[in-house]
RNA sequence: GGAUGGGUGGCCGAGUGGUUGAAGGCACCGGUCUUGAAAACCGGCAGGCGUGCAAGCGUCUCGAGGGUUCGAAUCCCUCCCCAUCCGCCA
């Protein structure tokens, strides 16, 4: 959602970073119904300027038992009401027109994003660690975990169709071992605030992180009309929706566990196999309520808890910035971390990380109150994954095998499991 | 699913047709007092939109929309949301 104010004094960096993103300008569209609007506004309160006036002197000539006068004033305003009637009929159609063009229109990017078509245009940030050498053929993480016997789509497939995996025995236990063990990494070191939040959500809540009304169609939704959340960012984001927060609070950081559901409606044919996209998985995510000037810090800070989780289990990756094609709707900036798949041989994202401005925040209506002034400003949000645990499940399977076929877990996991080091076929 | 009661400013809370955009309290801001702080006292303090260089002026908003009326937070209708009790249930 944007400043309309800010849209008419920066009509050319409007359209500019429309263009940015691959769409045509707007502004033109936008200013040409605000100016309707604000005239149709005009006229409007002119209209009821005179019938406040004319209401009180009715008051005051009844009082005074001056019938006559009243009459004549009150037959006046009879003829203004339709005018005052018809007037905020035409305002709110026009503010509902600008209304559905702003929401529809995504997030504009920062000046330091790579402007490009899609993902071949984004930047390589760091890498951080080497891939691992094995002396044989490096295995697919679906290959090692179906023969484990604890990875198994077949029967998911029977429960739920494609795109389900049933995870069972230590790679289940992993599943909890991971979500724990970055639950406490955020929490004990990194200041979030720990949430188990709804999974469901009304139609309210996905305007205001943005996911309506443009995604519906990627989204599940119940006959009862609830949302199943995408992402954690949605209940967490919206935590301090209609808020006014105090400005010395700022940052809030919040982070929980949920599992995510996705349509994956443009998805069809990709990453059929496996783990790596599925209707249903769960995440870790961050969010951060920030002060505008502060946001961008925020941002670097946000990214940095996300790969610690990546350095402590010995994962490599990289990070990369994503360019105008690639970034979500939302986002003002984004950085994406990917981990390195040796099954793959290939980096593959596990984590994004975004700055989104007063983007959502005004979708939500959620402002601080500045100190020593009494103005009421939008607070920046922002969002990142830390981690997508399914994804990082993946990351180890791949990473840790043995030629063997087992699979050795990483140190600083193995106290959630048990002292298991070694995930072997049962 | 059945039955009630509610939705008022950052928060609590008065207010059932006529300067009520809204008492009072809390919070917050400024000041007096104090060595400093607290307390006490005095003063300020809703948001959106429009217009204006600005001071300001206008307008809308008491969950949302519609209606009655010269006039609605207050009366009527529809919808949304919340709470409580009963039933069911982890």
């Amino acid at each position: 959602m944007f400043d309309l104010k800010w849209i008419r004094e920066n009509p050319e960096k409007f359209d500019n970073a429309l263009v940015k993103r691959h769409l045509p300008p707007h502004s033109a569209e936008i200013l040409a119904l605000d100016e309707d609007r604000r005239a149709h506004v005009a006229k409007l309160q002119e209209a009821q300027t005179r019938r406040n006036a004319a209401s009180k002197e009715i008051g005051r000539a009844k009082s005074s038992g001056d019938e006559k006068t009243a009459q004549a004033l009150i037959d006046e305003v009879a003829d203004l009401k339709t005018e005052i009637q018809d007037g905020e009929e035409e305002e709110r159609r026009l503010s509902e027109a600008l209304n559905d063009i702003l929401s529809s229109l995504p997030n504009r990017p920062l000046d330091d994003v790579p402007v490009g078509k899609d993902e071949e245009a984004n930047l390589l940030v760091r890498q951080v660690g080497e891939p691992p050498e094995f002396a044989f053929e490096a295995k697919q993480h679906f290959e090692i975990g179906e023969a484990l016997g604890l990875m198994d789509f077949e029967t998911a497939a029977k429960l739920s169709g494609a795109r389900f995996v049933v995870l069972k025995g230590l790679l289940a236990r992993l599943e909890r071992a991971l979500a724990a063990f970055m639950l406490d990494l955020h929490t004990d070191e990194f200041g979030y605030r720990e949430i188990a939040p709804p999974f469901l959500v009304r139609d309210a809540t996905m305007f205001g992180t943005a996911q309506l009304p443009k995604f519906a169609d990627d989204q599940f939704r119940t006959e009862d009309g609830f949302w199943l959340i995408p992402t954690a960012e949605v209940p967490l984001t919206n935590l301090v929706r209609e808020n006014i927060v105090d400005e010395d609070e700022l940052p809030l950081r919040f982070t929980a566990y949920t599992p995510c559901f996705r349509l994956e409606a443009g998805a069809a044919g990709k990453d059929t196999r496996g783990m790596i996209r599925q209707h249903q998985f769960s995440k870790v995510e961050l969010v951060s309520i920030a002060h505008p000037d502060q946001s961008l810090e925020e941002h670097e800070r946000m990214t940095s808890c996300a790969e610690e989780v990546l350095k402590r289990l010995k994962l490599p990756y990289q990070v990369i910035v994503l360019s105008t094609g690639d970034m979500g709707f939302a986002a003002r900036k984004t950085y994406d971390i990917e981990v390195w798949l040796p099954g793959q041989n290939m980096y593959r994202e596990i984590s994004s990380c975004s700055v989104c401005g007063d983007f959502q925040a005004r979708r939500m209506n959620t402002r601080f109150r500045v100190k020593d002034a009494k103005d009421l400003r939008f607070v920046h949000t922002l969002n990142g994954s830390g981690l997508a645990v399914g994804r990082t499940m993946v990351a180890i399977l791949e990473n840790y095998q043995q030629e063997d076929g087992s699979v050795l877990v990483p140190e600083i996991l193995r106290p959630y499991l048990g002292s298991a080091e070694r995930i072997t076929a049962s």
